[in-house]
RNA sequence: GGGCGGGUAGCUCAGUUGGCCAGAGCGUUCGCCUUACACGCGAGUGGUCGUGGGUUCGAGUCCCACCCCGCCCACCA
């Protein structure tokens, strides 16, 4: 059965030749446009929700986390992007059905700020004096734009998403399921209308989420004003202090002077021994004459000058200002205060939201919050009523995310999504990974069954995760902003009484609704009630869809606000799939069956509060407790050199595209992965390049050579199978798969730990439902299958053993999402096992050893498929040529479209598609089948490659040979002069048995045991002498001595450290025997050596 | 104030359950255009592992305290 494919030699010439042209560097602009678009052609990236409900194949999906409209992508997005690359790479090369859905966000607030100043910058008119209508469109021109933008980027990046499936979040099927969401939850009582303090933005005018807000740390200053005491009615009065002294005003200390417009009470501690005193008594608000209590409620710190921040600035009556802080709405609430607004929206003193009682504080009307601060100081600095000014105090004042202004405190009236309802924060609390909870939660109710199996990478993360949820407030989802997603909600106000003098009854809406002629059973709409002062408001919340209803209710006034951009990003799992209409659209056959949920999010910390939780409560509400994903993997922030946060305003920022153009995606992408360790921050030194004004970083560097090292190996690889290929290109050795030759080196028979196959992150939660799936994907092997390894050369049977273990390694790095590793990991075994020793050691046979090409092509082989989910242009662009060389019958027009891999009974038609045999007729069929990399198969470790016995022997060659290099070095010989080694017997044997390997790495023209005539340069190995010999003339001799007398202090030092350490009787009592033991002959090793040496310089 | 992460070579970072002389890349020094790669090859130099205690035969690793840096949460008296 083992026929030589008939190959025409010209064809083999032609392949080598076509090496030979390759040139001597990796250029990435060569090749990345071509191989985008041979993936593109061969549509390998579109995923077929089929193909997995046919039981054939395990899913594997990621959603992009939707990269903001706002602007072109940062490094940061890069990361992120390439890190879920990776991880799709390489299911989709082990065979699993992998979508990476791609999309972008809305980005709500964001967006509609950097379009407002664009406008502003441009000479255009101010929002507030567009048309609504045209206003959106003009976002919707700039989100075009810029998401064109994004998907260019995220191409030139390699990211391999499905991208027939892009969505947005305000496109038509993101923007049903945020009405669906939105009425389902106004019918599960699951969303109110509120009146409370919110997180006002003055500048863009809207409210916002409490994890909206940034805290600051400002420098302000702490003023004391006077409010003199006077009686009900408003005449001055004084107290009597229980010292006796009297006390005709109060002094409250604040930060915000200007508020004190507002102020409808000042409180005081009951506490306070001044309290009696005061009890019944007002104070008159200077300027505004406002008569206002004084209460008690024990929230007020008392003054103490050994106390906390507080407490030293305090003066123990505290001003309340219930329409302007948190903390004087509850005590207003508490006392029953009048709450009294006197700003507008825009954060200027107004008597139009609230306040009647202006009396002479009309000086103050109109000005900027700033502005009024100022002349409130100034006024009552005029008037003697500023006691102090304390400062500076530096104090964090919350910011908006997007203005950056200061947050004010501000009384309206929003939506709010009760996310501290059990069903949502509850739900998503339990939906934690049981391994993963603190145990600690209010939430842990486990008569409530949900999936929990929501599990995060590092799993530190799960805390920030849970404390969220433990003092979560309800969400404010209405945004005052014009893009966005229109609340679905038509309002109307009931005012006064019914007609007939008839108190309404409890259903006003009828009324209303039986005028417009509805059915009041019509189950596509639902109601809410609200009372107020001027009426009752009654809300009508409409389904999706429900035209008819709409179009009924006209006359009455949609609300106009917008939702929060993260409602609809929370619902990113289900919209993207289709949800709610999944089954009803052609556009998305089987997505959410096959693909849900998800298999991992990959993000960054910040967006565990703002988003993670979200996505959790709403996908556990809507999707019957199902979690939308089974791992969060949160990745480390990139910052610049000095760990400050990479900003376009700061100029630190380095842009991705940039880095594509000089070092190429591959070179940033596998910097990237590099950076990507179990951190919180990574840092990267920016430099600019002064000639081009560019943002860089040297760390880009490294990424570069690696890709210009495999392109050399590669060429140099296939220049050496080329070679060769011209006879008969195939080994005539033969033998079955599986089947070592070699003992099993550890004895035990099984491999060791860390080289069983682990469960990758999909396979580990797709266990159970796919079952049958998991076992469609056949174990596959790098072997060089036709030659028993047996018989290959050692130094060949060593590279294949690095092989192996580097397979497992990254294995388990996946696993664990922790690249950095599998980074390492490929630079070790590309830079420092293949090409330092492996193609160093076999280049003087190579050419006339079929089996040590076989070697060759298997290492490149599974070099290049173990790095192409990190490096998948330069990987693929070798591939081409590495699998065009190997079957010079490659253009039949055949297109390079696998068809269905691994599917049917899992014994193995998969061995076919192996290049790496010598087989080359199972080569042409995997040729047929497909030449791009990025389908082809994963390794798999295979445990009879690893010789780790063989291993360790070769780094004891390792060692000798960098010792003889050493020498060589130190007194100053040539490099390529031959020396002769003079060693022992068995040192003489070992080195044999590498049949050549030794002479040519270390240049020896000959081992010997004899003993060396002439002058020497000696080193000692283990407790061995060796010595190399025509090395050195006597002219050298004194470098060879003072080399000499270094290793001899050096073995001293080592010497009195082991004899210190065994001296101790503590240690040889109690330390584990072996370990003493093992120093023992440590300590005889280190005195052998140093008695030679002390030999050789004539002591 | 609560929580989390970090402090290891000049720089950026590894260091798995405590156990040979603490590693890598970059930088730097010396020598090399050696049958792919000068984006390269070979060999060096370089560290009181933040500080102080403790546990242990033995601590970068475990415990306690403290000092810096960063992040998250809470907080405009």
């Amino acid at each position: 059965m083992t026929t030589t494919p008939d190959t025409p030699t010209d064809s083999r010439d032609a392949a080598a030749r076509a090496v030979a042209a390759m040139p001597t560097a990796y250029n990435p602009a060569d090749h990345e446009g071509r191989i985008r678009a041979r993936w593109d052609e061969a549509g390998v990236f579109h995923a077929d929700p089929s193909r997995v409900l046919a039981g054939g194949k395990p899913p594997y999906c990621v959603l992009i986390p939707p990269p903001n409209v706002t602007g072109a992508l940062h490094l940061g997005h890069a990361l992120n992007n390439t890190l879920q690359d990776i991880l799709v790479r390489v299911h989709r090369m082990k065979g699993f059905e992998t979508l990476w859905m791609p999309g972008t966000d809305h980005a709500g607030i964001a967006t509609q700020t950097v379009v407002e100043k664009r406008i502003l910058s441009e000479g255009g008119k101010p929002r507030i004096e567009w048309d609504r209508d045209a206003f959106v469109a003009k976002v919707q021109e700039w989100k075009d734009e810029y998401e064109a933008r994004i998907t260019e980027q995220l191409k030139l990046m390699g990211c391999s998403c499905d991208w027939a499936r892009q969505r947005f979040t305000m496109d038509d099927t993101c923007a049903a399921a945020v009405r669906e969401a939105f009425f389902r939850l106004f019918q599960a009582g699951l969303i109110e209308r509120g009146k409370r303090l919110v997180n006002w933005d003055p500048v863009t005018r809207t409210a916002l989420a409490d994890d909206e807000v940034e805290m600051r740390e400002v420098e302000g200053a702490f003023y004391y004003l006077r409010y003199p005491l006077c009686d009900h009615t408003g005449e001055p009065a004084t107290a009597v202090l229980p010292d006796g002294s009297a006390m005709d005003h109060v002094t409250v200390a604040t930060t915000r002077p200007e508020t004190y417009l507002g102020d409808t009470a000042v409180a005081i501690n009951p506490d306070d021994p001044r309290a009696p005193a005061l009890e019944g008594l007002f104070v008159r608000l200077p300027i505004v004459g406002r008569v206002i209590p004084v209460v008690e409620d024990s929230y007020v710190v008392m003054p103490d000058p050994e106390g906390d921040v507080k407490a030293r600035y305090a003066t123990g009556f505290l001003k309340v200002t219930p329409a302007h802080d948190e903390n004087d709405y509850q005590i207003g609430l508490r006392h029953d205060l009048p709450i009294v607004n006197v700003m507008a929206p825009d954060a200027s003193i107004s008597d139009k939201h609230g306040w009647s009682d202006i009396g002479d504080a009309h000086i103050f009307l109109g000005l900027s919050r700033e502005d009024a601060r100022k002349k409130v100081v100034a006024e009552f600095e005029s008037r003697r009523l500023l006691a102090e000014i304390r400062a500076p105090y530096i104090h964090s004042v919350g910011h908006s995310y997007r203005s950056h202004v200061p947050i004010e405190p501000y009384l309206s009236d929003q939506w709010y999504v009760k996310v501290t309802d059990d069903r949502l924060a509850g739900a998503a609390q339990r939906a934690l990974d049981p391994s993963q909870q603190t145990g600690a939660s209010k939430w842990l109710d486990n008569s409530i069954t949900t999936e929990h199996n929501l599990k995060f990478f590092p799993d530190r993360y799960a805390r920030t995760y849970e404390a969220w949820h433990e003092n979560i407030r309800d969400w404010c989802v209405s945004r005052q902003l014009w893009w966005g997603h229109r609340i679905p909600v038509w309002s109307i106000l009931w005012s006064g009484t019914a007609r007939d003098g008839q108190q309404f009854d409890s259903k006003p809406w009828l009324q209303i609704i039986t005028k417009r002629g509805i059915d009041k059973d019509d189950p596509r709409f639902c109601t809410q009630v609200e009372g107020r002062p001027e009426g009752i408001v009654i809300h009508f919340c409409i389904a999706p869809g429900a035209d008819d209803l709409e179009e009924k209710f006209a006359d009455i006034s949609q609300d106009p606000d917008v939702l929060d951009t993260w409602f609809s990003s929370a619902l990113w799992p289900l919209s993207t799939m289709g949800w709610p209409y999944a089954g009803q659209d052609e556009q998305f056959p089987g997505l959410l069956e096959a693909f849900k949920p998800t298999s991992v999010l990959c993000t960054a910390r910040d967006i565990i509060t703002l988003w993670v939780s979200r996505m959790v409560m709403f996908n556990t509400f809507f999707a019957d407790g199902q979690v939308p994903f089974h791992h969060v993997y949160i990745h480390p922030v990139i910052q610049d050199g000095d760990g400050k946060r990479m900003s376009k305003s700061a100029g630190n920022g380095v842009d991705p595209l940039d880095i594509i153009r000089t070092h190429g995606a591959d070179a940033m992408r596998f910097t990237l992965a590099g950076l990507a360790s179990q951190t919180q921050d990574v840092r990267l030194p920016v430099e600019r390049d002064d000639k081009t004004g560019v943002n860089t970083s040297p760390k880009f560097d490294l990424g570069k050579r690696f890709c210009n090292k495999l392109w050399n190996a590669s060429r140099f690889t296939m220049m050496m199978i080329a070679d060769s290929a011209s006879g008969t290109g195939v080994s005539p050795v033969r033998t079955r798969l599986g089947e070592p030759c070699h003992p099993d080196p550890s004895g035990t028979g099984v491999p060791p730990v860390r080289e069983q196959h682990q469960p990758s992150t999909a396979e580990s939660h797709h266990a159970d439902a796919q079952h049958t799936a998991q076992r469609a994907v056949p174990p596959r092997t790098t072997a060089p299958s036709a030659v028993p390894l047996g018989e290959l050369p050692l130094i060949d049977r060593w590279m294949l053993s690095r092989l192996s273990y580097a397979i497992s390694r990254i294995e388990a790095a996946l696993a664990s999402y922790e690249f950095n590793i599998y980074a390492e990991t490929m630079y070790d075994l590309l830079w420092t096992d293949f090409c330092d020793w492996h193609l160093e050691a076999v280049k003087p046979t190579v050419r006339a050893n079929p089996a040590q090409q076989a070697t060759l092509r298997a290492s490149l082989d599974t070099i290049l498929r173990l790095l192409h989910p990190i490096a998948p242009f330069v990987t693929e662009a070798i591939w081409e040529q590495f699998t065009s060389q190997t079957l010079p019958d490659s253009g039949t027009g055949v297109p390079p479209v696998r068809d269905q891999p691994h599917s049917g009974t899992g014994v193995s038609p998969v061995r076919d598609q192996q290049p790496n045999h010598l087989d080359d007729s199972a080569v042409s069929t995997s040729r047929v089948k497909s030449n791009l990399l990025c389908i082809t198969d994963w390794p798999t470790p295979e445990p009879a490659m690893r010789d780790e016995a063989l291993e360790a022997r070769f780094s004891k060659i390792q060692e000798l040979i960098r010792l003889i290099r050493d020498a060589r070095s130190a007194v100053g010989a040539a490099p390529r002069k031959p020396a002769t080694l003079h060693t022992s017997p068995a040192m003489a044997a070992e080195i044999a048995e590498f049949a050549g390997v030794i002479e040519s790495l270390a240049v020896l023209d000959r081992v010997s045991t004899d003993e060396p005539a002439g002058p020497v340069a000696s080193f000692t190995l283990d407790s061995e002498e060796h010595r190399l010999s025509g090395l050195i003339a006597e002219t050298d001799a004194d470098a060879e001595r003072a080399r000499l007398e270094k290793s001899l202090a050096d073995l001293d030092a080592a010497i009195a450290t082991l004899e210190a350490r065994l001296s101790n009787p503590g240690y040889t009592e109690r330390a584990p025997a072996h370990l003493v033991h093992q120093t023992r002959d440590q300590l005889d090793a280190k005195r052998n050596e140093r008695d030679a040496i002390a030999r050789n310089l004539g002591r």
